[in-house]
DNA sequence: TTTAATGTTGCCATATATGGCATTAAGTAA
DNA sequence: TTACTTAATGCCATATATGGCAACATTAAA
């Protein structure tokens, strides 16, 4: 699988359970331990941006889901 | 869970697929798609830092697994 | 129409992951 | 002892993720 086809399926796997939990981005990113930037939120689901792993767990954790979940694109 | 909590887990993880498969870490490194420093894999599974999607994901390719065992640290 | 909410994108600054190399240390075998 | 392998770590340079803000487009509601 190639790099950029990853970011993609990971985003858009961010972005199916984001909604399902009716979030918007910045209800997300307000959610997420810590600080982080909508801007990023946006950055990471239209996969533009190779996430780190922290972020992807402060994304699960948000999303009340395991980090299994957001890397399971196969 | 904690920041280098969760670094050490997922590094503790790969070094255990890792050393299962009888590897050491330059041939891990080796095995990588592309470029990778062996300097790199110690750091990841030590801990030491905060790994890229992209990074994690071909760590696992290499490895023979899927990306979310990486990543199965609960 | 106006207003607000949502998401994308461009820009720049900063933080940090990684590349690459050298050193160090521990283990193992000669 | 020496020589080799493996891994950890320190240093510096570079690449890039993120912070933060502004501008823009779209949609929906007034």
């Amino acid at each position: 699988m190639e790099k950029s086809e990853l970011f993609k399926a990971v985003g858009k796997r961010i972005k199916e359970l984001r909604e399902a939990k009716g979030l918007t981005q910045v209800d997300l990113a307000g959610k997420m331990e810590g600080e982080f930037d909508t801007t990023n939120v946006s950055r990471i689901e239209a996969g533009r941006t190779n996430p780190t792993l922290y972020n992807l767990y402060r994304i699960a954790v948000a999303l009340e889901v395991d980090l299994e979940e957001l890397v399971r694109v196969f």
